[in-house]
DNA sequence: ATACATTTTAATCATTTGTTTAAAAACGTT
DNA sequence: AACGTTTTTAAACAAATGATTAAAATGTAT
């Protein structure tokens, strides 16, 4: 009949609008959602500013739960900190130590990907740098700088450019492609950029990026 | 005689070296020896993390001295925050009007004064970022962004370069600056790089940074 | 020296916060 | 349906924390 498919029609629309909005998922175990909340709070207000019950009431669960599914509210944090820096830090050294790629596509590969994932998650490295900075020692031994540091990448810069160390042009890359993230709640709350806004802007930069490292190293 | 010059060369020896290593001074009023204490703290840990009883600790005075003199610790963080977003967007606008400069000289001025202020505040990025970040709302209205967005810099970057936003430039600019301060607890907890090296490599930067801009300008 | 104001101290308070407990509810198996 | 197991709940606890208080100490002016 006519008026069932209509029916249908609307059901589809509000379940489309609500998969739009992501409306919180009500089928998710409650250990999950318990993470799912606490890595929304923790990324927002840091370890420190954030309360078990802010976590449990963002979950919809009992605030003994927590505890009981992981022990502590540090075990928790412990646990998604981990995730969180293998996401920051665990795609760059592979891009960077890939014998198959030349300098250029290296940094073409990178600050794509990189900024990619950084639109995903946008606070991710204000998140992750903070922590760190507060709590330096706890973190050292999990970040792969060693294999940043002796990367293929670094030892075909320094062909190009023996007169300037290559850790310049490698801190470059990063910080043309992260620090406009790290920027972003100044010019947000500021109520100079919208998201849309800054999200356009940064895939500018994707194809900008590699053009300004290449001027760069012909340059002088 | 002979014996009492060479007790005031002793005298003014260590008066040398206190002022070298900056033992606490002790004849701060109280005040400013809370003020201190705080803004280290606070620094260092970041307002949600710092306790009352540390800042009394590290000023070496009673616990209800600090509500003696200001009130709460709210009102103390309030205080030092002003000051330290003061110091951190203080002087970029000023030389990013500056109608006596070229956009060569802008640059140049730029990344000298700020990254010899960084390399005395190596913190200060980092700690205003994120109380930013964790508490947009309360200190947007105080940042100078809107001299900064209609600064005569961007201005003299769009006559340069039409074809690209100069928001991107400024970007890079205030990137490669400030964003290796952001990441130096990375390396430093991570063993690569100790203090001395990473203010030298920064003490480069101030020379390079212009150049690469340079060198972006004119690319493509 | 005395009286008054300012500063400092130790003790205490009220609230917040991470965690635990014991009972209730829900679940699964036979 | 009855049983044991797992999950959830409300209540409570202990420690931490920001703040206050009242008395002691110090400083200052007469």
């Amino acid at each position: 009949m006519f008026n069932e498919e209509i029916i249908i029609i609307f059901e589809l629309v509000i379940i489309f609008e609500m998969s739009k909005k992501k409306i919180a998922e009500p089928d998710l175990s409650t250990e999950e959602k318990i993470k799912d909340a606490a890595q929304r709070v923790f990324m927002q207000k840091g370890y420190a500013a954030t309360r078990t019950r802010d976590i449990a009431e963002e979950a919809g669960i009992n605030l003994a739960l927590l505890n009981y599914y992981f022990r502590s509210k540090e075990k928790l944090f412990e646990l998604i900190m981990l995730e969180k820096l293998e996401k920051f830090f665990g795609s760059v050294a592979p891009v960077l130590n890939n014998a198959e790629t030349t300098l250029d596509q290296k940094v073409i590969l990178f600050s794509n990907n990189y900024i990619d994932l950084l639109i995903e998650n946008p606070e991710l490295p204000l998140f992750i740098l903070s922590e760190i900075r507060y709590n330096p020692d706890r973190f050292a031994h999990k970040l792969p700088v060693a294999k940043i540091a002796d990367s293929l990448f670094l030892k075909q810069l320094h062909e190009k450019r023996q007169d300037i160390n290559p850790v310049h042009f490698l801190m470059n890359i990063l910080a043309m492609s992260v620090f406009p993230f790290i920027m972003k709640p100044v010019f947000h709350s500021a109520g100079i950029m919208n998201d849309k806004t800054f999200t356009a802007r940064m895939m500018e930069r994707k194809a900008l990026i590699p053009k300004w490292i290449n001027a760069m190293l012909k340059a002088k």
